[in-house]
DNA sequence: AATGAATGAGAATTCATTCAT
DNA sequence: AATGAATGAATTCTCATTCAT
């Protein structure tokens, strides 16, 4: 934790800054929350000075959204591999769930590890910058294959998108309350929840 | 407990201020959005000088949950006209998810009449503290119905009313973006989602 | 110069500090040159709160423009009083003259007064806001008068108020240089070559 | 002193930057005005590392007088010139105006047309350091000249230069706040002011 | 209670200047 | 010499909160 601020500013190279503030603005956007975060804070978790903070980014916004391109870039690919490797849409969202649960899980369970008792999470992790960007390749792969062979059925692609990350997320929020959260029987709840709710789906077009 | 008609001159206007403060609270808090509003902004909306304030409340936060309180008291006795109404679950769902849209549908509408063209909503209405409560309400009525006679399967009561409250919500945005919205499709997707969604969820107790 | 700011903040009454805060801007404008001057400046010199400021003027510029809207009320009668009293458009510019230049050179006193000997002014008195505003008031006249009963030539009275403002504020600028500066002299200077100046002008109209 | 074919090639280069530094200071100082302009935007004008200005100039202070120095080294000739040439301090004179006011306007009209029509001048030319240069080079003329035979009166030199300069530049100024300047007429008008102004003045030496 | 001016901590941002490379 | 990232003091401005009236 202490580790960036221990070391001396001038052993870090440039891109060491850049990672450094990267770093801390994803641990404060965490810890506060977006709207509560200030450039501050961001800063003084470096341990860099004020001035440094603007030779990277000019405000609070672009560190996120520098963060979420960043959660964009790792989380595309293992979407994507993640539908290559699932035969059919049910083994996909079912894959999904169960990815976005456990990593849910383990970064709550993180959070709390470095807490006292008493303090209850303020942010949730699907909040983080990554995880929007995770609901942006979700929400690209549904749209995508509304109608399609893979078993989506031709339904208004957004509305799905929409549904099926909600439950998704408002699910995954109520199973990281529980203590212990029970990943498994939260990615089947959610799975069939979403699976059957699109199963019912009224056809856009024809019968 | 004590009845309007029971206070005393002096207690009216400590009520009138209080309501003052509250009728402020909602329009900055639609206005504005939660985070973006400060206590000036509050009190500056009621014309109370600003010491006047925390003579009723002790920050923007307290005023939120009192607003939200309102919305839960007001709006308790019509979530329970509409179960009572309703025959059945679905119907209930199918009552509740339509009144729902059309109150969304006509806030964003107020909404963008009072705005120049270009300027997009900044702040959902299911953001307001009223719809807060109303979600409360949704929740604990779906959650006292789990796998009782209405027909709400016997699941985990705090996933489904997650689940069902976040479908609604998540399509009803959508739907608000779309001009003109298309309350009565949004309406039929999200109802058709929940209901078979739910219907085909996994038992809690026997096969 | 201390009095102000030893003076309890609470005994202060508001328009006590709106008159601190224009005091302290006259103080620090003519130590310090307009640009130089920051609102913190005038706010140390006030010994008020930052925040107090705000409550008064939005910026310097503000301050700047109060004082010389100040100066420009209490002159305004003084430069008509002069034109009253002269008879004639000669003897208004020597009084005129006269009281620039006894008012500059008490400036310049009371200014090297307070000072090391080694320091020499940075702003000159014609710089400060009341100058500003007299000056304001002198081109009116001339503008006023021109091609008039008064003696003053028909011609641009734009470019004679330049030049007789142009004049004035120039030997004046000279004129304090000097140990000790030849009032007097300066002003028999002046007004001789205004009055000359003009007299000689081309007319605009007919020969 | 030292001829440029006779510097090395280092000290080619190094000229070439302070040279770079002087270009750039130039066209900042003219586009955003002395107060305004910082180090940074200076810098920022040459291309070169910020490190390398503290290598030629201390601040822009130096910046400025170095620029004022060269105009000063550049246009002693051309004023002197023009004092050869003209018989007599009179024709010298409206010489010299001419000069003046055709630069300004022409200057003028070179800001203006790069901008867009709303936007007005910000920065007069005659505040840049070159005519700074000039007037010190006029006033030394006509300091020289004072009570000599090319008919400038022999009254107080300082004076005499601070007043005609001061005709010059203001009268210019208002001047090129027309549309369009009238060069002519307004070099008629401060010719005549300067030339009627001086030959009314007090003689400082016998009655 | 109500008032509203005063307060001062704290946020964003800029910029002259340094200094390791 | 040249580089340019790092520095941190300085500045503007906001706002929750207090408190004398």
């Amino acid at each position: 934790m202490a580790d960036v601020a221990t070391l001396g500013r001038r052993e870090q190279t440039k891109s060491q800054n850049r990672q450094a503030i990267l770093d801390a603005g994803r641990a404060v956007f965490a810890e506060l929350g977006y709207d509560a975060v200030t450039v501050r804070d961001i800063v003084r978790r470096t341990g860099l000075a004020s001035g440094t903070f603007y030779n990277y980014f000019r405000s609070k916004e672009e560190v996120f959204a520098a963060l979420a391109d960043d959660g964009a870039r790792r989380f595309a690919p293992v979407i994507k591999h993640l539908r290559e490797q699932a035969v059919g849409f049910e083994s996909f969202v079912r894959a999904a769930i169960s990815a976005y649960f456990e990593f849910i899980a383990e970064e709550r369970r993180l959070w709390l590890e470095g807490r006292p008792a008493g303090e209850s999470a303020r942010v949730l992790p699907r909040e983080t910058p990554e995880m929007q960007a995770v609901f942006g390749e979700v929400r690209q792969a549904i749209q995508a294959a509304a109608g399609g062979p893979g078993g989506v059925p031709d339904a208004d692609p957004d509305y799905m998108a929409a549904a099926c990350i909600a439950i998704a997320r408002d699910v995954g929020d109520v199973m990281t309350t529980r203590r212990p959260p029970d990943i498994a029987g939260a990615a089947e709840f959610a799975s069939a929840m979403i699976l059957n709710g699109l199963r019912g789906l009224p056809q856009r077009r024809e019968a």
